[in-house]
DNA sequence: TTGTATGCGTTATCAT
DNA sequence: ATGATAACGCATACAA
């Protein structure tokens, strides 16, 4: 009964070989007689010995076989998002034949507790990569700690100049087309229910001031397309994306006396809401309103509505993050991708009533 | 521009300083005089030295300061479940303090492409600690790979014999109590909707051979809660817990001859989902069917609802097991502990119809 | 407060 | 197919 642990220099001389050989015997790397691997194995059972330690194997490889997922908020939060949720699936999948895991960090606030404590883990986490998700302003600092430790570096949905690689979609022209959509149908008065302007997320009505200084390029792009269509729509922002807000906005939208035909909502999620909403205030969809979502996830509960709504390929999404990630460890060089959504015609809108 | 990365030792010959002097400067763990200290961090400026390289640091430290989270299933199947989301967001509080970040590892499906892979992450992350979450009989292998490195482990809602510390919940007390609710209100004919009764999650009722074979523990509790209340209500058992597969069960109950009066579900979910069947069939809840929900979060657009449930403390479980890890890390030995759901009555229950 | 010496456990390279 | 050697980059015990 040692304290100590066996290394493989260990198991190597219990087994009779020199170290380098029982190394191969766990990589792989060089073929190995089939006697002397047993010999090393049965060593390595014998003095409980379980494989290379990884911190070591890490340091003499220079890899740590970790891709870093820098959120912003809170964990759960974040994972609240149908589209994020479906993007972690595919970063998982297009990493794990490289064996890589994904470690998760938090884009700290600032304000938390010891403020010495802020960034530590970006910092110092033995990550051979990272992803950055949302990349807005506020990531910033972020962004500037995983380039300065010269990490290779992928964002989706967000601008990080030229140098980092990114995974985006076409949010101006996908909004647009729903938009477009509820024009040929022949709805004129529409309202508009978007992601929050920033990451305090205040719920209100937009008006110019606000819209000028919107942060979150996702909501910025949407609300483009949607304005390229109906200029002058009116415009409410929710605190996140969720039935409840968009419950709360529908609720103000319906309660106006100049009731819209249609509202455009950013996400799946405010859309259901919105439909509660009108169904609350007595109103049937679509017959009396037309309401669209975005993103073209399974909204859990919404059944037997089914959203019209921009598809768009969240889990390809995060895979190409995943893909580009990977590349770049093989030192080759991955390149921006632009995803476009998919139209996808649902039960929840129709001619507006008067026609 | 030297290909070749600055090491500590590159700053501390720039800097005029001994390697140990410049590594206590980025620690902090020693005194330094203020204008060593600027010395050197002006020389890592100038060699573009961004800190200790952290596998390096791990490797001396024996530290890598990661704690990995096995899940199983798809990650954002996982994180669909409200519980497990606040789960997260406590152990990631928990660990934070201490500079870690949690690593997601898949407990893999054994079918899986190459089956070599299998379990290859967790085998050779190097973590210093792991949370397993649900800890059924399919966990059993990652179980054995952690305890045969001999990491410290902790498991939340789920039995991994004594020498594992342990995160559990009176499910079984809990059930029964909201059970007793509903008896005591004078209902009798009850349906129990219940989580899946395995992984591979088959929907429909469940037989007496079917009970036998129960391989999720929070399942079976529950069950076995609500069981002592009501030994012989008809229990269906669902494919997951959500609101879907809550309206499908709660369709095929509210279809039978034999309406129940009450409808006690395994998740808050589900009985979002047995309340929208309700009002489907044209019953009003709380006044024809009183429904119950376990768990107690907010499920997103179930207002004006207020579920009638037992709350369960979910962030903190998560907590709890953080601390659990890093005690262990300390060298200090945790113990099991299980925490209490609360009873909260909401507006989803009351008399049955004919009192 | 600073410097010296040592080893953490592995694996890539090269020679045999 | 196997072995000897040399880093990988750092943090700590201890001495000064």
């Amino acid at each position: 009964m040692n304290a100590r642990r066996a290394t493989i220099a260990d198991v190597a001389r219990e087994a009779g070989v020199s170290a380098s050989t029982a190394s191969v015997v766990f990589s792989g790397k060089t073929p190995v007689t089939d006697a002397t691997r047993q010999r090393v194995l049965d060593a390595a059972v014998r003095l409980r010995y379980t494989g290379p330690d990884p911190r070591a194997a890490s340091l003499r490889r220079g890899r740590s076989g970790i891709v870093g997922v820098v959120f912003q908020g809170h964990l759960g939060g974040a994972f609240l998002d149908p589209v994020t949720r479906a993007m972690m699936d595919g970063l998982a999948d297009a990493v794990a034949p490289q064996g890589a895991g994904l470690l998760l960090l938090r884009d700290d606030v600032e304000g938390e507790s010891g403020s010495g404590e802020s960034g530590a883990t970006l910092t110092t986490a033995p990550i051979d990569a990272a992803v950055l998700i949302g990349c807005n302003a506020r990531m910033r600092a972020s962004l500037e700690i995983v380039l300065s430790r010269r990490i290779p570096v992928v964002v989706i949905e967000g601008d990080a100049g030229s140098d980092v690689p990114a995974v985006l979609l076409d949010n101006s022209f996908a909004q647009s087309v729903v938009a477009e959509h509820l024009k040929k149908l022949g709805h004129t008065r529409v309202a508009l229910v978007t992601l929050p302007t920033d990451v305090s997320g205040e719920r209100g009505w937009i008006n110019e001031q606000r819209e000028a200084t919107i942060t979150v390029d996702v909501m910025r792009d949407r609300l483009q397309g949607a304005r390229q269509v109906f200029p002058d729509a009116p415009a409410m922002s929710a605190r996140n994306s969720s039935i409840d807000e968009g419950v709360i906005a529908g609720r103000e939208i319906f309660a106006g006396s100049d009731r819209p035909t249609a509202v455009v909502a950013q996400s799946d999620l405010l859309a259901a809401g919105v439909i509660r909403a009108a169904e609350e205030a007595g109103l049937r969809v679509p017959e009396d309103v037309s309401v669209t979502g975005f993103d073209g996830v399974d909204v859990d509960g919404l059944a037997p509505y089914l959203l019209t709504t921009m598809s768009q390929p969240a889990t390809e999404k995060g895979r190409a993050a995943g893909r580009a990630v990977t590349a770049m460890l093989e030192g080759d060089n991955a390149a921006t991708i632009e995803f476009t959504c998919v139209f996808r015609e649902g039960n929840t809108t129709a001619l507006p009533p008067d026609s």
